[in-house]
This record gives structure tokens, sequence and C-alpha cells, in this order.
DNA sequence: TCTCACATGGGGTGAACACCCCATAGCGGC
DNA sequence: GCCGCTATGGGGTGTTCACCCCATGTGAGA
């Protein structure tokens, strides 16, 4: 019986190994290489051919999304399948625009990861549940196609609330910040909370970080 | 034989699977018990009493240096071996200060993760070789005394509420959480927000975020 | 042209929060 | 023994926020 060849991507050595491990298990699959960035995930993905290459969204050098745009594009057969701690909708929703096949969370079962690469191979797609609840719960039918179209990003002035409410103003700070009246804060408040799917500052804060929106605060001793 | 009985504590399903799944290789390490909080690890460590416990630093609830630190006040005999994608100062000499044997970066090899086990179980140190060259590089003496000088610190109690108000929870969940009233959340809240002078959950973020208590969301391209 | 996203503004409700008051209890240090 | 700090809990008050309703105008794309 001939095997689903599978490429990882992941950066972490340790954590790697272990997918290898897992995946040993599963007589159908063949872990055919391991790439620790992006770069080289792209580079062996080109060389190898795997069926489906496992691409973490974290990794350096080349980030997996950006990894998966290339590889979706030099060899449209090899599915990508996403893999990753956070599954903010603007991650889920950029890795779809890229050509990924699916979309893994890290707290996800293994289980579900074999489950997943299966299906990857035999062209369907495959998401986490949480994430699937997310993309079917909105409006219509064909999200996917909507999706490649407009990632449902945030407008300039929605990213401006975003950066000022990250940056701790309260609202009516914001407002008169932007001059404009509480009432369109908290309406941009709301919009941008709904496409993002954070639903609490902290949140939206760690987001803006991580988005390099805004910068955290100066390291320190403490703790 | 006896084998030495391990607790792995990490977040994300998958990837402790994957770490499960490499000690199950190895004959004479026995995972007892799997932990994906920091809480969750204590509780369970308490009542599993493991000879090593593999904890993971960044985890949701409580982080895996705090969970430490409670873990060895309760049960000294049971050693703690850190594991984390980040090898800064900062986490390694906290680490160090709570008690841990040993720290592993993620990016070292499995073979590694094995052998620091056994070492930590003998009693032994064990820290991943980048690591040890820095502590071996620079000595100072006082340095610990600096950080345990340092006026105004938290005290653990607060850290744990300013990590889950970072985290996104509501005064009412976090109490949950701690099992203890809101109004026992709020004055926490409120002192630690005077001793840093931050009164803003974005703030608070930003601060738990550079001090290392939580993470941020993954590095993305768009925005 | 006509729809749709965007930006602007307003009203109202209930939950969450900041900040004040109060208290009891334990524990370590001087 | 007393003091200071920490942790626990409660009451009350005013502000802010999340989330619902509504509206108008504009500019881009089908």
């Amino acid at each position: 019986m001939k095997r689903i060849t599978v490429l990882l991507a992941e950066d972490h050595m340790v954590v790697r190994e272990g997918f290898r491990s897992l995946l040993k298990g599963e007589s159908d699959l063949e872990v055919v290489g391991e790439a620790q960035t992006g770069r080289q995930a792209v580079a062996l993905a080109k060389k190898l051919r795997p069926a489906v290459v496992v691409m973490d969204i974290a990794m350096p050098l080349l980030n997996g999304l950006e990894a998966t745009r290339q590889i979706r594009k030099a060899i449209p057969r090899t599915k990508v399948l996403m893999l990753s701690a956070h599954g903010d909708d603007a991650y889920v929703e950029q890795a779809i625009a890229f050509g990924a096949v699916g979309f893994l969370l890290k707290q996800t079962s293994s289980h579900d990861l074999s489950r997943a690469i299966r299906e990857a191979q035999k062209g369907k797609t495959f998401f986490s549940p949480s994430i699937a609840k997310r993309l079917h719960g909105q409006k219509s039918p064909d999200r996917m196609g909507q999706l490649k179209k407009k990632a449902n990003r945030l407008s300039s002035r929605e990213l401006e609330v975003l950066q000022l409410i990250a940056e701790g103003l309260p609202n009516k700070q914001v407002a008169g910040e932007l001059d404009i009246s509480i009432k369109t804060v908290e309406k941009h408040r709301q919009s941008l909370m709904q496409k993002l799917n954070i639903h609490d500052v902290a949140g939206l804060t760690r987001y803006a970080i991580g988005a390099g929106i805004i910068e955290s605060s100066v390291q320190l001793t403490i703790v």
C-alpha cells in the first residue's frame, strides 16, 4: 500500500520529534522530511513533493503562513495543513486565503492530527472543532469564496481604535483623540471585536502586540 | 525494575501526546499523568507524587514558574524540569530560584529530554547546552539578592490574579478559578494595580507579556 | 443603479469594574 | 507583644463597557 507522505515543519525539535513519534504509529502515514524554519519548509517541499505539509505558524526566518503561500504557488498538488497554538480569526482566514486546506489548534488531539492529514490528502478540508464551529456560525455558505477575496480585515479606522484601546485608553479618550463621538468609538470597537472574535481588552492587547501594532512594556526583573 | 514516574505539564494536547509517545520508547520512564494548566499540574503532582515533573512555562491559568514554586513547597521530593520555547535569563533565573533542577529549551532533542529526566531523578541538574554556557559565563553572586530585595513586589497571589486578568478572564471567573470570592479578587486587583501603578487591563496585559508571565499571539504578516 | 462596507451619531439596559468604606485571621520580624 | 503584610470576605456608589435598537451619508464595486 502506498503511504501518505508528510513533511513536518515545526521549529522546536523536541516537539517535532514528538509529532514524528506520533505519526510513526499510523501505518498509512510516512514522515519523509522535517523542517525547522519556514524557508526550509518551502525548499524541502519543492524537493520532496510530499502529499501533505504539516505547518506550524510561528517559525523563524519565514512564518508558516507565508511559507504556505509559496508552497501552494510552486507545487499546488501538495496540501498544507496549518498547526497553531492560536486560532484567532485573522490567522485562520489568512491561512485559508493562502491556500491551506485545514487549520489545527495545538490543543487538539493527535487523533485529529492524523485524521486531518488523511482528509487533506483526499482533497478535503479539516478544521479543529472550535474553529469549524466559528466558520459555520458565520453567515453565507460560500464563505470560503469570500475569504479568498476579502479576508475580513480591519478597516484603517478600526486599526486606529484598536491601537488606542491596546494602549489603555478608555472609549472617552479614544473619542477625544480621534475627535469623534464615544458612540462611534463603541461601534468601531464592537465591529473589530467581532471581526477578530476577541471580546476582551486583554485579548485585544495581546493581539495588537502579536500583530506588531503596539509593543509590550520593557523587560523587567520582577515576577 | 522500578521506573521513573513522570508528570507531563504542557497545555497543547497534541504536543503533550507527542512527548508521551516519545517517552513511551524509554523503558525506564513512565508517564503517570498529564496536566494542561499550571493549576492542574500542582493538583496532580500532589496527588500522584511523581519523581519528576516536566513543566512547560507558558501555560494558562497558572504559569509553569509559579506552579513549580508551589510544587516544590508542597512536595520537595518531586523534581521539576522546566521546558520552554524561550531561554531568557529572567526565566532561567526565576526557574532556579523557584527550585527547578533543570531547564530545557524546546529546540533540544528528545534524547536530551529523557536524559534530563534521568538526571533530575538522581538529584542532579540538567540544562540545555546554550543555557549551561550562559550560566557558567556569569556567576553574579548578588543578583538573586537584588531580585528578592525589590520593594513593592507582587505577592504570589497577586501574580496569579494578574496572569488571569491578562488572559482575559473577568473577575468573576478569576474568583471561580482561584476558588475565592469576587471581593477578594477585586482586592488583589486593586493592590497589584497600585503596586505597578497601572490602572487599566491593557496596561496590565502589556506588563504581563513584557514580564514573561504570559505570551502574546503569534507574529502575523498582515494587519 | 444599487448594494454593501464604512464612518458617523444617538438611546437604552445590564453587567463589569474602580474605588471607597469596613472587618477577621495568620504569619514573620523586631 | 505588637506591627506590618498578606489573604480572606462584605457593603455601597458611580463609571465604563458590551450589546441591543435606531439613523444618515459616502464611496467602491457588482
